[in-house]
RNA sequence: GGGACUGUGGGGUAGCUUGGUCCAUCCUUCGGGGUUCGGGACUCCGAGACGCCAGUUCGAAUCUGGCCAGUCCCA
């Protein structure tokens, strides 16, 4: 059987091979940066909205749905926003044979579809705060090569975009959401840093950018999701206005959060391993994967596999039963491409004694069983996921480093963790010599101890520098 | 926008330099039969491709031109 290209010499050419052999998404569909949702990526996709839409609406976020398409006249209203989306939009100018009087964009992103809503909406400061959420798809007319999930010219989004009485309460609210995304990465098992992006490389229009990256492989960088506050950036050109207690009118402060189905391709890519993907449970298209094991002597294993599937579905687990006509060690290689987190195996000993042979996706086998064994799968799975994100955590303290010249950034293995005077000139000097890019300055906890920066990596000036990060974004 | 490279079954490939031995190689995949089933089974039968259009030639997967698609590098 062909192995898999190695993941650290290798990276996209086994990522690109672990897709294809999970059958996580088909990417023959005969248009650039728009792939198909299969079965099992969708069942995937399913499992990761799900746990977005609890967190973000345990935070007070309701759900939403604008149109697709947004009028020109609206679109072009925020002029750094236009500036920053103008090449990448679709359009979209006919409606059959008639030319259309203003033609239409498929949104990239949707503040210019929501904000003349919004505006409509917000009346006083009653109306406020206003938290919305909608996942839906948008397009951008990528340029740079398309990978799946990664960069895609059909993108499925999720986007927040929340309206506050003023700006401490704009920045408050990106607080809430960093807290929100801890708890999304943490049920992906995913450890991530938040960094806020340098002026060059923040969203189109807004006042500042906090980008949520996870290392994957030596110096490389995905970015998970991205939180912007836009001050009254948006609200000024969208005529965004509430009457406060006092009686005067004020624009609104605002802000936004998204995701993307990267999180599904971070998710292989974390935790993807030689054999494949591997599957937090919270994701997991199938948690348990039961194969049974016939045999010409002994019981037939299919009535107890058929009874063990219906009492740990009635636990509220996600099981199949591989049922296919191939032999056992065959299963065991797909459902461990695939990312399956626990596997039962299921012979005629087990079967006879109404118990099952547990084999979880880093390679534990135990037998467990006849008493209490849905507790002890349950029990297993809470285990698994643990040891999963233990291990992930270990691998991304182990991807940073500091350094202290620009002859240490060039040619990387590492994420870089370097002292920066804020000069942009500096920052394109990190940029060229790690071939890649300042990812931003350090929200939050870094994941390394770090003492007082020193001087600058690039311009050697002492006194007012930052710790900053350089990587190679993916 | 500029440059380089690449297009062969569902996936991956050999063949291309030097045209004929190719109604196209091998692996995988897929459909059917049989024996099997505790780590990628064996066997028999069957399915499936030269990106498109011209040209050169007795003869083109192979050479030439155009187009389309993709990849990489540079701006």
């Amino acid at each position: 059987m062909p192995a898999l290209p190695d993941k650290h010499r290798s990276f996209i050419e086994w990522y690109l091979e672990v897709l294809e052999l999970a059958q996580l998404t088909d990417k023959r569909y005969p248009v650039k940066g728009m792939n198909v949702w299969t079965p099992y990526g969708f069942l995937a996709r399913r499992q990761l909205d799900r746990i977005l839409i609890e967190e973000i609406e345990a935070t007070g976020s309701k759900p939403v749905e604008f149109p697709t398409l947004i009028p020109q006249t609206e679109f072009q209203k925020e002029k750094e926003h236009i500036k920053g989306f103008d090449a990448q939009v679709y359009w979209v100018t006919r409606g059959g044979a008639t030319e259309l009087d203003i033609p239409l964009v498929l949104r990239p992103t949707s503040e210019t579809a929501m904000y003349p809503m919004f505006a409509l909406w917000i009346r006083s400061h009653q109306d406020l705060p206003l938290n919305v959420y909608q996942i839906v798809n948008t397009f951008r007319y990528e340029t740079k090569t398309t990978r799946p999930f990664l960069r895609v010219r059909e993108i499925h989004f999720f986007e927040e975009h929340t309206c506050q009485v003023d700006e401490g309460h704009a920045t408050a609210r990106v607080e809430s959401n960093l807290g929100a995304f801890a708890r999304m990465a943490r049920r992906l098992g995913l450890p991530y840093l938040a960094v806020r992006r340098p002026e060059w490389d923040k969203f189109a229009g807004a006042f500042y950018s906090i980008a949520l990256d996870a290392p994957v492989s030596g110096a490389q960088t995905i970015q998970l999701g991205s939180i912007h506050h836009y001050r009254e950036n948006f609200s000024g050109p969208y005529n965004i206005r509430y009457e406060g207690p006092d009686g005067t009118s004020r624009l609104v402060h605002q802000t936004t959060f998204g995701l993307s189905e990267r999180l599904l391709g971070a998710l292989v890519a974390v935790h993807g391993d030689g054999k494949g993907i591997v599957f937090p449970p919270e994701v997991a298209p199938y948690q348990v994967v039961i194969v049974p094991i016939p045999s010409k002597m002994g019981p037939d294993p299919r009535p107890w596999t058929e009874e063990l599937a219906g009492r740990l579905r009635g636990r509220g687990l996600r099981v199949e039963i591989d049922a296919s006509e191939d032999r056992p060690g065959a299963k065991y290689y797909r459902w461990e491409a695939r990312g399956a987190p626990l596997r039962l195996e299921i012979g005629g000993r087990e079967s006879a004694e109404q118990s099952a042979t547990a084999v979880d996706r880093l390679g534990t086998k135990v037998p467990i069983g006849p008493v209490g064994i849905e507790d002890r799968i349950l029990g297993l799975l809470g285990e698994f996921d643990r040891r999963l994100y233990a291990a992930a955590e270990e691998r991304f303290r182990a991807s940073y480093a500091t350094a202290a010249t620009l002859e240490e950034l060039t040619g990387s293995e590492k994420v870089r963790l370097i002292a920066w005077c804020g000069e942009e000139a500096c920052g394109h000097d990190v940029e060229r010599a790690i071939d890649g890019a300042l990812l931003g300055t350090i929200v939050g906890d870094p994941p390394l101890p770090l003492g007082a920066p020193g001087p600058c990596v690039a311009c050697r000036r002492s006194g007012g520098t930052v710790w900053a990060v350089a990587g190679r974004p993916l």
